[in-house]
DNA sequence: GCCGTTTTCGGCCCGACTGTTTTCAGTCG
């Protein structure tokens, strides 16, 4: 949280140094710093603690002074300071999209508008039109932008958003003469959020590409349509669609360029200036003679700049380049990879469909196994299981695997991990069982100390393989719990308890920034689908993409084994 | 404001689209 609000300042004090047109290089600083801060695993006030704070990249000594200020008084003098030569509202205008500091400050010289409301009245009455500079179509354009502002809360889930650009993609695909196309962005990244969709493609003549895109019966609104690039605002959802049409040489550049992240596009650039190059998204260049020496895809680019090719999820400068240069990326872990998904419910608790349903589907998958892994009895509202029927199911699916030649299904329960850090379930009957996943459903908001104590509570029985979706997050609507993330993890190396990545796409959790934190301290992991629904199997791909954003490779994930050596570990052979 | 196998000073990524311009500034990604 604290990270957030350090974030959230440093942003704030960029837009108005943008606003005083101050120095951009030192306006980039702090916006750098400010997604520093939003990366990190760790809270500010830790770091502050240990005195790690100004090791981190972008994190000097002025920066790292101004959030010791913070994390001790709440404030940062700096800001507040800033804060008095301008109205608060001019931020808000600054945040409408089309908007920027010239137009923010030219509004507010010209008639002293300083907010939201009042810019909409004099635009609807046409006042703005003495402006200098400022016509009819820009006053439009403003009034788009103040729609757009009150309709796009922010960014979106990977959940929603990836299906959509799959979809745009398909019908752009069905267009004659187009070759590539890919998606770009932080959704080619695979972030948990994506701020818009970016669509990259080439094509023998783009014109009727274009059309076909702005024609589509998805689109609510054209922004511009130009001969490379266009975007529109989709019905419902309000996302921002940009298609970008480039030549064949230049397509593995731009998908490079388009993909990001913004720190790991610059420190390519750098890295291309020091050999004598130019990056930019049509190719790179020799400096000497202007010739285009690599562009048609993203591996030549990244060979020619002494490279490994780097995994888009991990396109983030955080120590990636370093490790491409010497030619020692990691493999990380890949869809494939997965053997079987341990954790889903059934009739038997909130779920929608029966053990055999549930096992075939995952068959279906080519999954080799899976555990069924119902609610226990205090979550009352999913109808957990008490003792008696958690004896039944273990029955019947004994019963299953006795007649199914094929998937083996694995007995387990997602039981609660109660207030004061019992489990909800005899020892005895847990013991039975092939998995147990510990997790958290209730009193969610009870202090760090008593948080943590709880989980290591529960880890500390040794009846726990695996703690479910350990922070409680879920995106947009519930924040994670108050966890000390060094003292869980430390007590699940010592107790050898995995962490669940749980692929629900609202869920991610762990996050891949925690993720990245708990494998360095050696944590294993299992990735699930916490699926209530056969059709929810689907989603094991955003699990696996956020250990992908977390650096895992098939050995961290202890579901990657085949069923004996899964049986095995969760006997206790870690 | 950050950062350093050329540097503790002087660099810091680069281009498309729009609108109002008549050669360009502003905004965005």
């Amino acid at each position: 949280m604290v990270n957030d609000e350090i974030a959230h300042i440093f942003n704030s004090i960029a837009d108005i140094l943008e606003l005083k047109n101050d120095n951009q290089f030192r306006i980039r600083a702090y916006r750098k710093a400010a997604l520093v801060m939003n990366d990190l695993a760790d809270d500010a006030d830790k770091l502050l603690e240990t005195g790690k704070l100004s090791n981190i990249p972008g994190i000097g000594k002025d920066l790292s002074a101004k959030i010791e200020e913070y994390v001790r008084t709440g404030k940062v003098s700096t800001f507040e300071e800033l804060k008095k030569e301008f109205r608060p509202g001019l931020l808000d205008i600054l945040s409408i999209p089309g908007v920027g500091p010239k137009t923010s400050l030219l509004l507010y010289d010209s008639y002293g508008i300083d907010s939201i409301e009042k810019l909409e009245t004099y635009a609807n009455t046409g006042r703005l039109k003495g402006i200098k500079g400022i016509k009819d179509k820009t006053i439009a354009n403003i009034l788009k932008g103040i729609a757009l502002r009150r309709s796009i809360q922010g960014r979106f889930p990977l959940g929603t958003a990836l299906p959509v650009g799959e979809a745009i993609m398909g019908e752009l695909r069905g267009n004659r003469g187009t070759g590539s196309i890919e998606l770009a962005g932080s959704i080619r990244r695979r972030r948990e959020t994506v701020g818009d969709i970016d669509i990259l493609v080439t094509a023998d003549d783009p014109g009727p590409l274009m059309d076909r895109f702005v024609q589509l019966k998805e689109i609510e609104r054209v922004l511009s349509r130009g001969p490379t690039r266009s975007s529109a605002i989709l019905k419902n959802t309000h996302m921002q669609v940009d298609v970008r049409v480039v030549e064949k040489d230049s397509f593995g550049a731009a998908l490079a360029y388009f993909t990001g992240s913004k720190a790991h596009n610059i420190k390519l650039r750098e890295l291309a200036i020091r050999k004598g190059y130019k990056l930019n998204e049509y190719g790179v260049f020799d400096t000497r003679n202007d010739k285009r020496i690599a562009g048609a895809t993203e591996q030549d680019v990244y060979d020619v700049l002494g490279l490994q090719w780097v995994p888009p999820e991990i396109r983030e400068d955080q120590g990636e380049i370093e490790l491409a240069i010497e030619h020692r990326l990691p493999e990380l872990i890949a869809d494939g990879d997965i053997l079987g998904d341990v954790h889903m419910h059934t009739v038997y608790s909130d779920g929608d469909s029966t053990i055999g349903q549930m096992a075939r589907h995952a068959g279906s998958l080519g999954y080799r196994y899976i555990a069924i892994t119902d609610h226990s009895q205090s979550l009352g509202i999913a109808r957990g299981l008490d003792p008696g029927r958690l004896r039944s199911q273990m029955e019947e699916i004994d019963a299953f695997n006795e007649t199914s030649m094929g998937i083996r299904v694995l007995k387990g329960m997602e039981v609660d991990i109660l207030s004061d850090g019992r489990l909800d379930m005899d020892a005895g009957l847990l013991d039975k069982l092939d998995i147990v996943i510990g997790s958290i459903h209730m009193g969610f908001k009870q202090p760090r100390e008593q948080m943590t104590g709880r989980m290591v509570n529960a880890m500390k029985t040794g009846l726990v393989d695996l703690i479910g979706h350990p922070s409680g997050r879920i995106i947009g609507e519930r924040d994670a719990y108050e966890v000390d993330w060094d003292t869980l993890f430390d007590a699940a190396k010592k107790y050898r308890v995995a962490m669940e990545i749980n692929s629900f796409p609202l869920r991610l959790d762990l996050t891949d920034v925690m993720i990245k934190k708990a494998r360095s301290k050696g944590l294993k992991f299992m990735t699930t689908t916490d699926s209530h629904d056969p059709k929810q199997m689907r989603y094991m791909g955003y699990g696996v993409s956020a250990a992908r954003r977390g650096w895992l490779g098939k050995h961290d994930v202890v579901n990657t084994k085949d069923h004996k050596d899964f049986v095995r570990w969760l006997k206790g052979d870690r």
